[in-house]
DNA sequence: AAGAATACGGAGCCACGACTCCACTTGTCA
DNA sequence: TGACAAGTGGAGTCGTGGCTCCGTATTCTT
């Protein structure tokens, strides 16, 4: 729902002004949270607070545009890598890149978040989009023998988000994304039954 | 640090009151979350404002408690699980069971979050008294070979404050536990190289 | 070049939430 | 039981943040 067409093009003042606010928008999200001020917005973007809200009505439109924005860049790096060579080794690499980013911004864990649950169909279409090129790279990986068979690409996703947030919230580290690998290559690892069952 | 001796008695209605207001705040911030008013935590304690902010004198310290309070009771129930039989059981259904209750209890995710990194030491003494709790329950499960060896109780924190988040707000199920228990019991899955490395 | 049409900026409005203050009530102790 | 300290309630203050309004500036069009 990005400025549809229907409306003649934008000004060229405005179009850039868009721009610059994106990019601000982005930017201090992702430092101070998704809690920052629009007034800090507009100060990093060198606008007046009124174009903020012009171009976006809304601060809550103002940061779906940032999350979309955000989904959809992580989608298109899925996406480059549908074809590689070792899908373990894509799928894998794909995943902890995500964690890692999410360590310097913010606003990634929250879009995850959001994009898991469509809840509030916030993320729009980007969510599934991320979604579908995750769902890829997983069911090559599955196929290479390199992921187990039963899980899904919503699964992996949540695990995506809360990896995210022990990373960037309670000081997680290698060691734990090691653990999920393992859990995620794990064929069935040992039917001994001492295991989960959550109650 | 939560009303020393050095003061006298608090008068008996007082004590009624605190009581009243941390059980009020405990409920709200569960439901609502933390970002919940004063206001409505006073209106469901059945008090004035100026008593919950005479109890507790900043939203901050009133928070603090609150947490304080789910990691006490947290740690408290790690320590009965201390001598069960099964070490292996005993350490997973505690596991779950956090997790399961951060679906209903927001605040549960943000107090192991706190703890797990007392960056601020909010946590006071609550954290590593959990943390301690689950070091033996883990250490024990160690032992008895139903859980990697490598991996820390610090670890362990993280991972369930991020699979709380994954629960509570990434919409994750049982798939999900199901696979970072199979992750926390795998030794060593495969030697085959093709897993983690963060890159 | 000049007249729309469009966009800009930022002062100001409003709602909300943390916190204060103090006249009044209640427990406590002699 | 009386008197005083301790505690209470909630109206009011203050600051912040989302959002509006409109006079001015910039672009587009012819």
């Amino acid at each position: 729902m990005t400025t549809s067409a229907s409306r003649r093009p934008l000004r060229a003042d405005a179009l850039r002004n868009r721009a610059k606010v994106l990019a601000a928008a982005e930017e201090v999200f992702a430092v101070q949270g998704t809690s920052a001020s629009t007034d800090e917005v507009a100060r990093r973007a060198g606008v007046g607070i009124g174009t903020v809200f012009r171009h976006f009505p809304t601060k809550e439109s103002l940061l779906e545009a940032v999350l979309v924005a955000l989904l959809e860049r992580l989608a298109e790096e899925a996406e480059g890598l549908r074809s590689a060579d070792d899908a373990g080794a894509a799928f894998f690499g794909f995943f902890a890149r995500v964690v890692s980013r999410a360590k310097v911004k913010q606003a990634v864990t929250e879009a995850l978040a959001e994009a898991g649950v469509d809840a509030h169909d916030r993320a729009g279409t980007a969510g599934p989009g991320l979604k579908a090129a995750l769902g890829v790279l997983l069911a090559r990986a599955q196929a290479a023998g390199a992921v187990r068979a039963d899980v899904s690409a919503g699964e992996v996703m949540a695990l995506l988000a809360g990896l995210c947030y022990a990373t960037e919230r309670a000081g997680a580290d290698e060691g734990v994304l090691r653990v999920v690998f393992d859990g995620l290559s794990a064929r069935r690892a040992d039917p001994r039954g001492a295991g989960p069952s959550a109650t």
